[in-house]
DNA sequence: TACAATACGTGGACAAAGTCAACAAAAATC
DNA sequence: GATTTTTGTTGACTTTGTCCACGTATTGTA
């Protein structure tokens, strides 16, 4: 019945991350992608060529944001798009290799700003952490 | 170096509760403070009563905006302030008995929300949870 | 004591993110 | 073949977030 504290805890620990993020940003998003881009190539390249409907729900945006997003990381050359051969109203999205390479500095930049943050708690519980948020995201897409 | 995926799965679940508690927030957000007015008020049941700088670096969100929130839910009535006696500088925020009641209502929805979320994982595993962001979040106020 | 430097809160202006409803095209269902 | 559903786009809007300048109160220091 006290969860509400846990609701609390973890919007502190994400703004934490963003601010750390944030603060050296000038740093590794010279692309200027922001945290919204930032958090859609992550996850692009951690799904391949998904559609965007796919995409969409995954990061749990509104497919309208969606739309904007993607196109705005298209003009910068950060990812481009196919029409699903299999379903003429798919568009499969995927990253350029300027978005790799943009992906690549993201990815330092956040596990850099995680571990530090994560710095009080052993590479045990990290391993923990992981599994229960793992977990609990399990049964998403059930119904 | 991989704690790029760790960082994902926080945010997804986060979104996770948001979408959780909007979809029920006819129900008892009778008082239309939304997320952002929802996490004000319930940290500020969790300290007291605080001074309005020391709310806002707690919830880590900027000084003008918590200005703004607070005049908000000061006008719907949910919270009050008076002036240090000590500082003439701080003022300090209160719930009202109206903030109260409200409060307890965004308790029961985000516990029971949080709870759905948390089904797959063990009472034990939440505690370990907690824990973690705690030890986490511990050194928040350093300089 | 006087005079910086700093801390707290407010306000304005703007940018980013999120919401919601309407729509066209393709596919699935009937 | 007509209807319904899915996918993606667009428009209009609200909420959050950011940044900077300011006034007032306090603290530190010369």
């Amino acid at each position: 019945m006290q969860d509400t504290e846990l609701a609390l805890l973890i919007d502190r620990f994400m703004r934490r991350i963003h601010f750390g993020l944030q603060s050296t940003a000038h740093a590794f998003d010279t692309a200027n992608v922001g945290p919204g881009g930032g958090i859609v190539l992550l996850t692009l390249a951690d799904m391949g060529r998904p559609g965007l409907h796919e995409l969409t729900t995954r990061v749990a945006r509104d497919k309208s944001q969606m739309t904007r997003m993607i196109r705005s990381l298209e003009t910068k050359g950060l990812v481009a798009r196919t029409t699903s051969p299999d379903d003429a109203r798919v568009s499969l999205v995927y990253l350029t290799d300027a978005g790799e390479q943009v992906v690549r500095a993201l990815q330092a930049a956040v596990a850099e700003t995680i571990g530090e943050i994560l710095g009080p708690v052993s590479e045990k519980d990290e391993q923990v952490f992981k599994g229960i948020l793992k977990r609990a995201l399990s049964d998403e897409t059930s119904p």
